[in-house]
DNA sequence: TGCCCTCTGTGCGGTACCTAACAGAGCAAT
DNA sequence: ATTGCTCTGTTAGGTACCGCACAGAGGGCA
């Protein structure tokens, strides 16, 4: 490698961007910006047309699903491997689902006209952003079957590892009780199950801090749903970006008061 | 109406097919075949690459995506209103889903390579083929929702409701076995809340039939999942052909001995 | 230092679903 | 009619997760 194009200021990019053929990031990178994502960011709010789509380096972003009650459920993870607001690619403007910022950091952004534009007017694009979808599509589709069959246990470890996959760093930022508001289950199943990766040595929890110690036994302990899920990413994506460190500063903190995902325990999303 | 294409056999046509502009259907319909479908019948071994793009009239088709260790659960249901096979379509070749005939009936047909060329040269098709992986991942995304949050009985109803689209009479024929599989559930929790809608006379149960008596009632009964996928899917694909009466002789049994979901309750797919 | 608030840990009762085993009811073929 | 099989109905006991209520622990801030 690489004829990858190079970002002005990331060396860790955005894969789907540099999955680009070269001939067209030359469209794309005058019509880019760069900005950063405060965690709890909503970047589009289910069933409204998104501002803009997404292309995260550093951030990591959840797509939601709420139920009418307003119990909620992660359906999927979009970090560095992916794009937020593919409806628009899509042609349906709005889509279900919510887009919260999960991690706070970097991200490249489109603004939604010009996403349209972008794509319409360039075929090769096209390849890589169906093949996203279908990876997305897959990634949903694990999901399911994942609440259908497996146990909390199983779950938590299979988020852990979606978290891991999209950081640099072996350090989640997260509450309990947010973990078991992207699962869809109680906060006490998460503390169980968290003690108990914990009494073996697999993680370290600490006050909205989760640290694992011990990636290989965090996989042999959730289902095949990440292997699955992860393998035909692989598939239909394989060019990788090698991830070099990485460090910005900090976005003031943006609080959207319409979501509060990531509030205390009492108020969170429940 | 209409400019819509008049297809030769069939006068419930397939609701993607009728949505293609009029300028691309006559490349289309030299490539398509008539077939009949048996139910049972596999179209869509999981892993492998599918040999043809499906487009069922009047059968209907479940992607079933499987465990470890064989249970099973369908993740999205395709009858007129769709098609088999998308991962074509993206590029991707495989899906890791299993497509398996719900409900034997017609339906056209394109080889794999030749969906490939023509996908390849025509811009506007793409446009309906991307709204419609939205509608799709939209109803997979309701699916986890409703595996997480839901009771057996409304998983019931709505499941129900998603067969009653695709057909034109009241009677669906399968067993409670077969409905267990489906949703990924014992076959005695879908017997009591059968014997629960037939009590207050919303269905009638017989041997492997289901009729519906009352449909509203099965649509008040059921989450918000129904609605919510249904929505987002006559959002995105608005065109509708009226339904006429459809009758086509039966296919000869095709039995594809890979799979027995269709079978009997002790060897069904368990 | 002490206060406050968030986050984590625990106990208890309820329930929806599961595993397992079996009994009766329809249907078909001999 | 008898036999055989599939499909539906019923029972009993187990378990994973839920709802609720509350106790302790850690960290920030005055």
């Amino acid at each position: 490698m690489n004829t990858l194009p190079r970002q002005p200021t990331d060396s860790r990019q955005n894969q789907l961007l540099a999955a680009l053929p070269v001939a067209e990031w030359g469209r794309w990178r005058t019509q880019l910006e760069s900005v950063d994502l405060a965690r709890g960011e909503v970047l589009c709010e289910s069933g409204s047309t998104p501002a803009y789509v997404y292309f995260p380096t550093t951030a990591i972003v959840s797509l939601l699903y709420l139920t009418q009650e307003g119990s909620s459920s992660e359906i999927a993870v979009v970090g560095n491997d992916g794009v937020v607001g593919i409806s628009l690619f899509m042609g349906g403007n709005a889509t279900p689902n919510l887009a919260v910022v999960q991690h706070a950091g970097h991200s490249y952004r489109l603004r939604a006209q010009e996403a349209r534009n972008v794509v319409a007017r360039s075929g090769p694009v096209l390849g890589v952003l169906l093949r996203y979808m279908q990876a997305m599509i897959a990634q949903v589709a694990q999901t399911a079957m994942c609440n259908r069959y497996h146990s909390i246990d199983q779950q938590i470890c299979r988020r852990l590892l979606l978290g891991l996959d999209r950081l640099t760093t072996d350090e989640l930022p997260m509450t309990q009780q947010l973990l078991a508001n992207l699962l869809g289950v109680r906060r006490e199943g998460v503390t169980a199950a968290a003690l108990r990766l914990q009494h073996d040595g697999v993680i370290r929890y600490t006050r909205g801090h989760i640290e694992v110690l011990d990636r290989p036994r965090l996989e042999q302990r959730t289902c095949e749903c990440y292997a699955v899920a992860k393998k035909e990413y692989d598939r239909l994506l394989p060019m990788r970006v090698p991830s070099g460190g990485h460090e910005r500063k900090r976005p003031a903190v943006v609080h959207h008061a319409a979501h509060r995902l990531m509030e205390t325990a009492s108020c969170a999303m429940q």
